[in-house]
DNA sequence: TCAGTTAATGACAAACATGTCAGTAAAGCC
DNA sequence: GGCTTTACTGACATGTTTGTCATTAACTGA
């Protein structure tokens, strides 16, 4: 074996991320060992331990690299958002499903569901986010409908889980049957917005709408 | 330690995947072990192989006796059923929503995720039951509504799995968020059946009903 | 009741994983 | 170039899991 050792501790942890992320999603977390994770960084094994005291400080470090803010940037879109509201649904749901698409997004929530309960902060974490981020933004979106005329008023107190369960459902589609039957992601959301956007429509001869 | 040992050849399997079970749901595949299984089902670690080599038998084995097949009493009331489609489609939804809460159907979600990609077969013969029991059976409620006018006909190229998609992700709340946010599942099936149903009922004004 | 059968046990050897550390060599500095 | 620093390595000691098997004890039936 030539010895072709390389200095490289700025880079190294983010390495050594990358091919615990690999790892993880090919054996689970239990499954995974230091030897593994070092074989494919290309590294000794004991230099891990030099970044890293135990599994649990790599896989904490890399949930956290993996998360990000995605929907901030349309949150500022809707402030100055100015047409009809069934448009700005379907971007929304949309970007849900392009989110679900993500493979970062999927081994992140296949982790959830595999090692959720050994990172209960992890799973709170999480719960805020969505909760923050993704459905307090659909509830305003849809109470600006209501408000428009553009949506049904009864629908103001529908669960809005429920609105964006296709895109959950289909995300975890994805992770379980993309092998033997993947998902045609524009078919189903185009069968999303089409269920949604039917559903929220106010009936016909009830119109308090402005326009 | 007194010896008390018991002789049941024929119990013993079901024992032992029955502390399997309880072993994978706390510690996943990778990380339950044959001591594990055995202390749980209060036998010798020896033991366990007398009836499973491996803990991929042990697995299959499990997952084997956890199907059943749910819906098949539904699909033979289906047959002689009289009434409003609306009802019917309540009926099948209502039904998802209560396997969705069984905890072997959330044990089994789980491994399906963790531990999909290792049982490719597994994989398959659910993707096969969905498809077979599942979503045939909603196919037929839909269309037996649109046929008697009481479901509008533009849904008939709806990708149904959107229609059933607030159960199943129902199921996977309870599955990663149940110790933070427990879902109040009343409320959601009620959104559930509101969303669907108001998406699915035809435009007032065509009417094509029997009544 | 006793001999035969076999389910069950737990000690054992082998395989594997972990965490440590003395030593090695790559980079920085003069 | 030579000296210092330190990122990196892999062998070692320790602990854990696996699979085997000789032994044990619970049933069986004549």
């Amino acid at each position: 074996m030539t010895e072709m050792r390389k200095r490289r501790k700025d880079a190294r942890p983010n390495e050594i991320l990358t091919a615990a992320l690999a790892e993880f999603e090919a054996n689970g977390f239990a499954g995974t060992t230091f030897a593994g994770i070092a074989k494919r960084a290309g590294i000794a094994r004991g230099t891990i331990y030099l970044y890293f005291d135990s599994k649990d400080r790599i896989f904490d470090a890399l949930t956290r690299r993996i998360l990000t803010d995605p929907l901030e940037e349309m949150a500022r879109a809707l402030e100055v958002y100015d047409g009809p509201s069934d448009a700005l649904l379907e971007r929304f749901l949309t970007h849900m499903h392009d989110e679900a698409a993500e493979t970062e997004t999927i081994l992140l929530l296949r982790i959830l569901v595999s090692e959720g309960r050994r990172f209960p902060d992890l799973v709170r974490l999480h719960h805020a986010r969505i909760n923050d981020s993704g459905l307090s933004l659909l509830h305003r979106i849809v109470h600006r409908g209501i408000a428009r005329g553009e949506f049904a008023p009864e629908i103001a107190d529908l669960d809005l889980r429920v609105v964006i369960a296709p895109a959950i459902m289909a995300l975890f589609w994805q992770m379980i049957f993309a092998p033997v039957a993947p998902l045609d992601r524009d078919a189903i959301l185009r069968s999303h917005l089409n269920l949604v956007l039917r559903s929220l429509r106010p009936a016909p001869g009830v119109r308090t709408d402005t326009g």
